[in-house]
DNA sequence: GTCGAGATTATCT
DNA sequence: GATAATCTCGACC
């Protein structure tokens, strides 16, 4: 099945919301994927590509339908779905997912996960259960250990602005982040992290 | 349930 | 030397 070679070569912010329901399978565990965040690249403040082509997201500029990992907080490995035509840098960032298949190997990577639920509740948390690391980074996503399938049908989705994203321009003017409503592995980070823009003081609840 | 602060290191300026 | 697409834990409601 040719992974729509066209389809991943759409910037990221279209390719997003039809992941949502995509089983990705790393090895044996598999992963319906419930919450994803678009990047754009350049023109994006909060992308890692906005200031331009390094070493850490050559992969980003790489073919699409590929992996892009990363490492950041200098413990955590995140891992992306890289868009847009060879050149381009785009991604989307997988931020969480269900475990559906081998859910006793990703439960044992991730001991400190109490409930299924947990095991795959934000990108970090996500690639330890995948067994993904940097050495990941640049693979084909539909080959070797890697497989991912698309859902028939576009699922419910619900959009909202990005998390954790800081530097200029915040990023609550880009919506760009997309989860499937109601889902209890969607990441319940709601809290915005640096600059909470403060609208008025004079009350009003 | 929500909110806030600290930890920790590869990568880039 | 500063930064970071985060997580965990503790306090509070």
């Amino acid at each position: 099945m040719v992974l729509d070679r066209e389809f991943f070569a759409q910037p990221s912010v279209e390719v997003a919301p039809r992941l949502l329901g995509a089983l990705l399978s790393v090895d044996d565990t598999v992963l319906r994927i419930t919450e994803v965040e678009a990047y754009l690249g350049e023109v994006d403040p909060g992308s890692h590509a906005f200031r331009g082509r390094g070493n850490r997201n050559a992969a980003m500029y790489g073919p699409p339908g590929h992996l892009y990992t990363y490492f950041t907080y200098g413990m955590h490995t995140c891992a992306n779905v890289v868009c847009s035509p060879e050149g381009v840098a785009s991604g989307v960032l997988l931020r969480a997912g269900e475990v559906v298949g081998a859910v006793a190997q990703a439960r044992a990577r991730r001991l400190t996960s109490k409930s299924d639920a947990d095991l795959a509740r934000g990108p970090a948390l996500l690639c330890v259960a995948l067994g993904i690391t940097l050495a990941d980074g640049g693979a084909d996503l539909d080959s070797g250990r890697f497989r991912l399938d698309l859902p028939a049908a576009q699922s419910p989705c619900e959009m909202g602005p990005r998390t954790g994203v800081s530097g200029p321009g915040g990023s609550a003017e880009y919506p760009w982040r997309f989860w499937i409503p109601g889902d209890p592995t969607v990441s319940p980070y709601k809290r915005h992290r640096p600059s909470r823009v403060e609208p008025v003081e004079t009350s009003e609840r």
